[in-house]
Formats: structure tokens, C-alpha cells, sequence
DNA sequence: TTTTCTGCAAACTGTTTGCAAAGGC
DNA sequence: GCCTTTGCAAACAGTTTGCAGAAAA
């Protein structure tokens, strides 16, 4: 019965607590990087979340936007996403929603996408080998609609 | 019946061909870097690369390796893979060796894998969407037997 | 009041680029 | 000999770290 069960609870509501059972405080930036995480359904670079940021008038530094991401991605309810070129795009964790990725090579823009037989097949694959797994990442590369 | 066929030609052979057919020339850097991967049966990063040639006698420069791993990526005879944590990994495209990665989150070890039902369940979500589909990644995270 | 959080600027890491010298054809 | 390739060093982009001041408990 704890609150991570996410009976009903917004994701940010989930979020904060998840912060403090972990022992970190609720700070300022902490709480503008949550709720703007709050209204996206899919990923966002570290680079656009300080840029959302600063355009709604509560600007964090960057240092921040990435110890605060970190934060939350180490207490699970975020997920980082390896968008290739180096980047990495942050996400809520909300796994009811639980999807993927298809990555557009030429612009960038990123499509979420879910398949029950992928999930089942990785489900039997991490079963597998000598790993404890702990996450997975299916991304799709190829040219969007616009694009081609 | 070109030479990228593959019928019975090694991985290196084939690479030379695919950059003559694209119109590079066949340098001494590019043979060391062929050389190296053919030898590979999983990913190896740039910089793995880069002391691997030169413990072996014949270092190729930094730049180069990146170039040349660019080549022979555009010419589609090496897959590039992100390991996360802003690392690529480079691999010799063996279509009829086609798997996927296990990535150790503390030692970062890679363990390749493959399942024919997964790939199935990404060759049918690649028809769907509106993006033309190039290249796939899966990429499961955890804790290999090691560091557990 | 004590401890944590935050922002800034500087450091780092993997990768890319500019350019002159070396090497293929 | 002409043009590509290569190596070096410097530039870059995204991310991380050190530290002093601001803010939570």
C-alpha cells in the first residue's frame, strides 16, 4: 500500500514521494522539473526541459535539470532514453503507458509506439542469460513522414 | 551476384568491396581498422578500437577511426550500437549473425543475444507506423553475473 | 542552525573538424 | 602528379563536478 502503487495518484504526487522516501528534500527546481515532466507523455531532452523551463519563467540551471533527472530516474519513477547522437530523452515513468521509441535519423523527432508480443518476447529473453535485467530500450531508426 | 552478396566471403573482404563500390580508396588505416573488426564477433567502441591497433603495432589516429567507422557504417557493413552513457559500440554487420545487446549497468560488459520471436514482433511494428524503418536496436540493461 | 539544494562556471568525455603532410592510383 | 586519406591538435556538444550562496527542515 504504499504510495508508489499509483492507485489514482498523479505521476507528480508519485514522484515527490518517491523523492522524499529516499530521504532528498522538496525543493524549488525539484518541483518545476516534476511538473513539467507531469504534462509529457513522451521523452524530452535535457537541453528542452531547460529551455521549457526558462520560457515558463522558472528557470533551473542545467547542473540541476540533470542532478534532479538522475534523481528521479534513480528512484524509478523516470525513464532515460538513449536517443542516440549522444543524447539522452527523460520521460515520466507511468507503466500503464509502458512503449517505445522510433527515432527519426534526420530530424530528430521522437514517435512512441507499443506491441505486446515485443514486450512478451523480451519477457522470455530476460528470463535467459546470466543477467539480472533491469530495464530494456527497443528503438526504431528511420525517416519520418516529413522527412522523406 | 555483387560481392555483397556474401556468399562465402569474409566479412573483410566484403567491407573492401562495399568502400571501392562507394568510391573510397583502400588506405592502410582503413585495412588496419577492417582487419580488426573482421576478427570481432560483438561490439567494440571507438576507443577499444583505437588501443587495440595500436598495441598491435599499428596505431591509427583517433579521427580516423571515427571516420573510417563512419564509412563503413554509411556503406552498411558495420552496426553501430549505443551502449548508453554516451557510448557507441561498432560491430561487423553479419546478417546471418543478427542480435541484439546485454549491457552490464556496472561494468559495462555487452553480451550479445537473439530471438527469432522478437525480431518477428519488430519486423511487423516497423511496417506500421508512418516512418520507413532502417535499423532496429534492442537493448536490455542489468547486472551481469559478476557484479551482482 | 544545520544540512541539503541550487546555480554558476569550469572541467570532462566522447566525437567531429580543419589543416598540412603522407600515401594511393 | 593529382586527389584522397591520415594524423594531429583544436573545437564541439552533452554531461558532470566543485564550490559558494540560498533555501528547506
Amino acid at each position: 500500500m504504499s504510495a508508489s502503487d499509483g492507485n489514482g495518484e498523479s505521476w507528480a504526487a508519485m514522484a515527490t514521494a518517491g523523492l522524499s522516501r529516499a530521504g532528498y528534500r522538496h525543493g524549488g527546481a525539484r518541483a518545476a522539473v516534476i511538473g513539467l515532466l507531469d504534462a509529457q507523455s513522451c521523452t524530452m531532452t535535457a537541453y528542452e526541459i531547460e529551455a521549457a523551463l526558462r520560457d515558463s519563467g522558472r528557470s533551473v540551471g542545467r547542473a540541476s535539470v540533470y542532478r534532479i533527472l538522475d534523481e528521479l530516474e534513480e528512484v524509478g519513477v523516470v525513464t532515460k532514453v538513449e536517443l542516440g547522437r549522444g543524447q539522452a530523452g527523460y520521460e515520466p515513468a507511468r507503466p500503464e503507458h509502458h512503449h517505445h521509441h522510433i527515432v527519426c535519423e534526420s530530424c530528430g523527432r521522437v514517435q512512441p509506439f507499443d506491441d505486446a508480443g515485443l514486450e512478451e518476447a523480451i519477457g522470455r529473453v530476460s528470463a535467459d542469460g546470466g543477467f539480472e535485467i533491469t530495464g530494456h530500450e527497443v528503438i526504431l531508426r528511420g525517416r519520418c513522414r516529413d522527412c522523406r
